[in-house]
DNA sequence: ATGTTTATAAAACTTTTTGTTTGATATTTG
DNA sequence: CAAATATCAAACAAAAAGTTTTATAAACAT
């Protein structure tokens, strides 16, 4: 069932994707014109418009195919038992790939995209996170479940979006590290 | 020092916010037109250009002004000491604010603009914090100081936009009690 | 390898939205 | 009440968005 995508479609995208990234790593997602992503992927402007209806459903095509590539990596992670450890190996599954694709979610980051990108964040860490958290009594307190993972998570990922700003302030070790001694053993 | 201003500008200000927060609850910033703020504003086309240089110029002065507001209600507690029960004050101040001005957070939140809005409010939140912090050895271990006030910020935010976003989930005061038993008293 | 399909390019065009300018009018200030 | 100035109205110029057509070139299927 699975369509074969035509080449040309694949290279447009790629080249519209690398150009928007180029763009709001230089200007505000405000000030980018349609034409300039076109004149910086090389390709017509009737063609933007062949795939896409305005640079917003361009930028969240983006995400969706970040957000694609994050699942697929952690899936290699799926049969753990849950703990604080295996909550641990999903971010450095998380942090290797904020670092490698840093500079797209820095742009994305630096555009005032946090929403979608957090939400996308939490989406993925929540999936099974909430189930597991329930089954395997690490959870105590009366607390709602979705405010304790709210809780972490909003935290862990604010601190990962100031490390995706500021590049070289701490390594992904000494971030696991903090994130170790942040996340309590039981709530 | 302080000029005085025109009671027009201090009117046309004034219909240009709730006309940008009227539109932002209807449908994405991206889409808005300066006509259409206009139009809703009930002013000249030429006016909005005599104030502001486009939208999103007009969306930073509106959350500037939300931003002096929380200031100025956050000036009334400076005086007593540091310990966790100044925080949950503060948190309570926050919550206030935030709820009183429920529509407008809403449609900043739903229009993606969190960065903006999360800056200022770890901003405002950190101001004091982080000196008081470090002179109350609240914090033990040896986890560096922007990164605890990232983390714990950072989870409360997350918490307090989905609680903006999802009314009546909770009630403030339950909110108060989870941040209370989320946040410890030794770090 | 070849014919068929289809994505892209080119160019001209329409429409929409932005941004500016002018002078007249109304409101605020002092 | 007089002076200052913010707003309005309307016409305008310019920029950007979005559409359409035809020709070409690239990818696909067999």
């Amino acid at each position: 069932m699975k369509e074969k995508i035509d080449l040309r479609v694949v290279k447009t995208n790629k080249v519209l994707f690398n150009a928007l990234i180029t763009l709001m790593e230089q200007k505000d997602f405000e000030k980018i014109k349609i034409s300039d992503i076109c004149e910086v992927a090389l390709i017509n402007r009737s063609t933007f418009y062949a795939h896409y209806e305005d640079k917003y459903d361009l930028l969240l095509a983006m995400i969706d195919n970040l957000k694609q590539n994050l699942e697929n990596e952690l899936k290699q992670n799926k049969e753990e038992n849950i703990s604080k450890n295996y909550f641990i190996e999903l971010l450095k599954i998380l942090i290797n790939h904020v670092d490698e694709k840093r500079t797209t979610y820095n742009s994305i980051l630096k555009n005032d995209k946090n929403g979608i990108l957090i939400d996308f964040l939490i989406d993925v860490s929540n999936r099974d996170l909430i189930s597991r958290l329930k089954n395997n009594n690490i959870v105590k307190s009366n607390i709602p479940l979705d405010i304790i993972t709210k809780f972490y998570i909003g935290g862990i990922v604010s601190i990962g979006v100031d490390w995706i700003k500021n590049k070289d302030k701490y390594t992904k070790e000494e971030l696991i590290l903090y994130f170790d001694k942040l996340i309590p053993d039981k709530i």
